[in-house]
DNA sequence: CGTGCCAGGTGCCAT
DNA sequence: ATGGCACTTGGCACG
């Protein structure tokens, strides 16, 4: 049967299909690109995303994410994947020159994907265990806090003496972007709460960049150091107790 | 041949290995992850850039960058891929409980990827003809400003009055937080030149969120909206100048 | 849908 | 190496 009669049937019967084609590739959208020819990957996925990939790099060197139409197109010879996003007018066209492998079947995969030790690891334990992870004994009023226009604070607190306290927390290096991130949280919560409440202002980080710092001091906000090793630790002893008194 | 030669003779010739296989994932590193059974797309690419795709989705569930220590083991029928960052101590392991196709060979590419409609292609617009994108007549200061620990200025132009303008292109939306990039920027300068220099600010995209102009008001910095469509055109009417002219 | 923000972000380029 | 920043960023959560 014709290579491209396999294709379109592969594609009907919506299996995920792998190409090893010497091809060029045509991409005008959000942004325009071009790359002429060269033996590449391609892989159209059972819900129409299409991944290019070269034989190095860790990025795929063109894509359409899932939802995208592709249909196939015999210019004498040469076959054409049109790869279409409808909605905004993106569009990817790979012309193959020559297949020299191809690979198609439903592939059968319902696991659940599980992750861990992101910042929103780092966030519980601090919300878990302000004392152990910042220094003081804080009283939880919120996370995920919306100020509306200005965004969401990562976490708010009361500390002993009343004050508020608004925390960022950085997974990684804290850069300068963060200290103005925090205090875009501060000035909205002052502005709305006038003046007669007392705010502090943490950003809480493994790392921070040398500007950060100075921003911090110039700013007037605080920051505490923290370890993501001394975060998980308290996550696996908070999280070990009955789920009687944790949940 | 047992598979698993084939493999590692594949891996030992720097070939570009795609397997399609039943498989669980596990990670550690940055962060951790588990994935359980499930049939995927494993690619091994010559430069050691490892990447696993599930059968739908854009991104791949697991990675490993170029540059990563492929090792392979037999475990009592069960192929175990040990994929290894040293400098990081950052793991990648991939249990293979059947392989339902394998395919290595090198791949010839050595063609150039060209892009362009990105931001710096809108910078060059507005550098190239300021009038015609921002509406007003502005001579180049300099472009990617250094600002010390501020950061970068994308353009710094002198207006028809002298006053020192700071202009951010953001190619999509620009949102509060590009407002505060830009903010910093002016402050900044004006702390590093002292108070007899005016400066004003612009914020150049082609959509602003409403609280970027919110803020953009609070903070007294303009911004100008500008078309993709019309940069490209200033960019090939530019351009197309006898090269004479343009270099 | 837009807005905000994290990501094992990655990649590029500067000092 | 660290740092500052764009990315066809993608992805998720929330109003």
């Amino acid at each position: 049967m014709a290579m491209i009669e396999k294709l379109r049937q592969a594609l009907y019967r919506k299996e995920t299909v792998i190409l090893i084609a010497k091809c060029s590739i045509f991409y005008e959208g959000r942004a325009s690109s071009k790359l002429s020819e060269g033996e590449r990957i391609i892989i159209i996925k059972e819900d129409g995303a299409v991944i290019v990939h070269r034989p190095f790099g860790y990025e795929p060197v063109n894509y359409q994410p899932p939802g995208s139409i592709v249909t196939i197109e015999d210019d004498r010879g040469i076959i054409k994947l049109n790869i279409l996003r409808p909605r905004i007018h993106e569009k990817m066209v790979i012309e193959i020159k020559e297949l020299k492998h191809f690979y198609s079947s439903r592939l059968e995969d319902q696991a659940e994907f599980q992750m861990w030790g992101d910042e929103e690891d780092l966030k519980q334990a601090i919300i878990l265990d302000p004392a152990g992870m910042l220094g003081e004994e804080l009283q939880l009023v919120g996370s995920e806090f919306s100020l509306g226009s200005a965004g969401y604070a990562d976490i708010v607190f009361r500390d002993i003496n009343g004050n508020l306290v608004v925390v960022e927390v950085k997974k990684k290096t804290a850069d300068v972007s963060a200290v103005y991130q925090l205090k875009r949280y501060v000035d909205k919560i002052r502005k709305e709460g006038g003046s007669n409440v007392s705010i502090r202002a943490i950003l809480v980080a493994p790392r921070f960049t040398q500007s950060a710092l100075v921003a911090l001091k110039r700013e007037g906000l605080e920051y505490r150091e923290v370890s993501l090793q001394h975060a998980r630790k308290i996550l696996k002893q908070k999280r070990s107790l009955p789920s009687f008194f944790t949940s």
